[in-house]
DNA sequence: TAATTCTTCGA
DNA sequence: CGAAGAATT
């Protein structure tokens, strides 16, 4: 009787889940395995969003084991000795585990693979679970470079490629009797959550998917900036945690077919993206990607204002505040609330990038980090003096200013696209409502950043 | 064939 | 500006 472990990582499913599958194809018992990692804890990556989100993804994960007659085994500690502890009392001879692409993945495989070898037996590593394309499959023809840097010649690439088959849910998991697993975690537990966080699991993100193919994508590339429609698919904590497969979100989105559906594949190829420059360069996740010699403002009083929401520009401050609240923003509101740290306020990226990461319920090492490096200009992006300007972002993008009324109490009343511009308000009634100042003039904000970089000309958009 | 130069284009 | 791919040597 062969015996194998699958470490779940960020693949939290067993709807197309290779080392499932290949574990129970090469053995007649399985162990799943999910480890509480205290290394995740140590790197302050514990937000409690997270956690929180997770707890749903574990309790969802072994209640869909046990309708195959399986369970969830959770421990804690360090993950390759937990892998070699259950090694050792089950006898198991395989151990299955999906790649990663972080620093810390690529060690936690290093580790688990010598400890696992020391036991006698052996770790497979599965691609194609965490992204569509496994990063290195594609790269630049012509000379050796190891990933893309660019993302549209990477996206041709990346479309050409195709996906594999997405795998069946197994029928049956047979556990090992006696298998010694601590009590999962429980959401309520859980201090500081978000309170309009979404719920997570499986069962949840393919609810999800479903409802949203069915409907929503069809419109995705028309309104996917729109910051009021919120049209957008909310599935990234799903493919953070993996509660759903890319290649599987892919397939039946380009099944589906249409421009929405189109555009929709178009952000999981970011991701892709993103993910693969990562595995390249892991020192991305707190070094200049492309150093710009920058030298930016510390932490202070303004980072401070950004994180409270009350910068004085409402649209970055609704941003801000959704983030609070739902551990979650539009991708819109994410990006101009980060160029307004990066470009306006010169505030290095990592301290924003903390903070995103510190809420967001999808916060993932990769996008997290490589987007933030994209908008401050030190990542991928081929135009690195990009300046969103909050102002007409604003009113690009929430034309009405519902988005703003929506989470920026203090000015709910007032009407249309005013909104976007509080300072232009008469001063009894900008007094009135207690909406800050703002930290910065925007032409001094662009100063610094103009002049730190050497620019002299100002930019728009 | 591989290195060098040219052209195009970028969330 | 600089990456990627094509053209050129």
């Amino acid at each position: 009787m062969r015996t194998a472990v699958v470490l779940f990582t960020s693949d939290l499913r067993v709807h197309d889940h290779p080392p499932l599958r290949s574990a129970l194809a090469s053995c007649e018992r399985v162990v799943p395995l999910f480890v509480r990692d205290r290394r995740v804890a140590e790197a302050g990556f514990d937000a409690p969003n997270r956690v929180a989100f997770l707890a749903d993804c574990l309790a969802d994960l072994d209640a869909e084991l046990r309708a195959r007659g399986g369970r969830l085994i959770v421990r804690s500690g360090e993950a390759a000795d937990a892998v070699a502890e259950v090694v050792r009392e089950t006898g198991a001879v395989e151990v299955h585990l999906a790649a990663g692409v972080s620093g810390y993945a690529q060690a936690r495989e290093r580790r688990i693979r010598a400890a696992v070898g020391r036991l006698g037996g052996v770790l497979r590593v599965h691609d194609a679970v965490v992204t569509v394309v496994p990063p290195g499959a594609v790269v630049p023809s012509g000379k050796g470079a190891d990933h893309f840097a660019v993302f549209t010649p990477y996206a041709r690439r990346w479309a050409g490629e195709g996906t594999r088959d997405p795998l069946a849910a197994p029928r049956a998991v047979r556990v090992p009797d006696g298998v010694r697993t601590e009590s999962l975690p429980a959401r309520e537990d859980v201090d500081g959550v978000s309170p309009g966080l979404a719920r997570g699991g499986e069962t949840e993100g393919r609810r999800r998917l479903t409802a949203w193919l069915r409907g929503p994508v069809r419109a995705y590339a028309r309104r996917h900036d729109d910051l009021a429609g919120d049209a957008t698919s909310r599935l990234s904590p799903h493919l953070h945690f993996g509660t759903l497969s890319p290649t599987e979100i892919v397939r039946r989105a380009r099944e589906k077919g249409g421009e929405g559906a189109e555009a929709f594949v178009r952000q999981v190829c970011w991701r892709d993206f993103h993910h693969q420059v990562l595995a390249a360069r892991p020192d991305a996740a707190t070094e200049d990607y492309r150093p710009r010699d920058d030298a930016w403002r510390t932490d202070g009083d303004e980072a401070e204002a950004w994180r409270r929401g009350r910068t004085g520009y409402p649209v970055v401050d609704a941003a801000m505040r959704q983030l609070r609240h739902e551990g979650w923003t539009h991708n819109r509101g994410r990006l101009l609330a980060a160029s307004f740290l990066t470009k306006t306020l010169y505030v290095d990226w990592r301290t924003g990038a903390r903070h995103y990461l510190a809420l967001l319920v999808d916060g993932d090492v990769a996008d997290n980090q490589l987007n933030w490096q994209w908008v401050a200009g030190t990542g991928t992006d081929t135009r690195p003096n990009r300046v969103l300007n909050p102002v007409r972002q604003g009113r690009r993008y929430d034309p009405d200013g519902a988005y703003v009324r929506r989470w920026v109490p203090e000015l709910a009343g007032i009407r249309g696209p005013a909104v976007h511009e509080p300072w232009k308000l008469p001063a009894r009634e900008r007094a009135a409502c207690g909406y800050p100042e703002p930290v910065v003039a925007l032409a001094d904000g662009l100063a610094r950043f103009q002049s730190a970089r050497g620019l002299d000309v100002t930019r728009r958009s």
